[in-house]
DNA sequence: AAAATAGGTGACCATTTGGTCACATGTCAA
DNA sequence: TTGACATGTGACCAAATGGTCACCTATTTT
């Protein structure tokens, strides 16, 4: 089962984190920024280490690829990842069931507004 | 911004496990699977209180229904929350830069075997 | 060559997470 | 009503995670 692949386990796990979304969404505003303006971007609520951390994460899922240029590094958002992931594993279940439960859903949403 | 909204950080928080994604796969067989026989398929991996804490964490971002019915529990898949985080989120990506970036990708995967 | 700039490493820390178990509760059957 | 069965709770633990910092390396710039 595609599930428990590596790669897809990867993708799962760096999309998990908030802020390592809200990097790529720094990147999907501009791509190609530095590893320094990246980080100016989140001054507020982290050092540049931090996001060097999320950074690794994000290149290990293959989802951030990052290219040396002397002495910065820019950073790509790669989408063919989550396309994948959206391909072949959310789909399955996107599908399936919907609306036969879609009312259930309602009555959930609707009994734990907190 | 879609990506900062509880519910989805929840969706997202629970997809990372590959344990919770099995969970998923097991109730996509066979739905409204009890406790105790869902429990039974990962007996060889984790105890039953592993399970429970897992279905609590679905259940929490909606993605697991359960429903009580005397001294059982069945659970429920709820595709829903998986349907909007791929309208709401995933397609805002897959669909752009694909093309441009499927070299680049390809090129990284070749480099990368391990 | 020296100084400034951009990025990377490793150690370290607090918190969260995934997991276990002893025990408690609720429900069905005899 | 007593026992067995199905599930839930809380305390607890080891490991992973998210984050910081002091320091190092590599590349410009002057």
């Amino acid at each position: 089962m595609v599930t428990y692949f590596r790669a897809v386990d990867e993708v799962f796990r760096a999309l998990a984190d908030p802020t390592r979304r809200q990097i790529l969404d720094a990147l999907f505003e501009r791509d190609g920024q530095t590893v320094g303006e990246l980080a100016d971007g989140f001054a507020d609520s982290m050092s540049r280490f931090g996001v060097m951390k999320h950074l690794a994460v994000l290149e290990e899922a293959n989802l951030v690829i990052g290219v040396r240029q002397g002495r910065t590094r820019t950073l790509h958002l790669n989408p063919v990842p989550i396309e994948q992931v959206a391909n072949r594993w959310i789909s399955k279940y996107a599908a399936r069931f919907t609306s036969a439960l879609v009312g259930l859903q309602q009555h959930v949403e609707s009994r734990e507004h907190a």
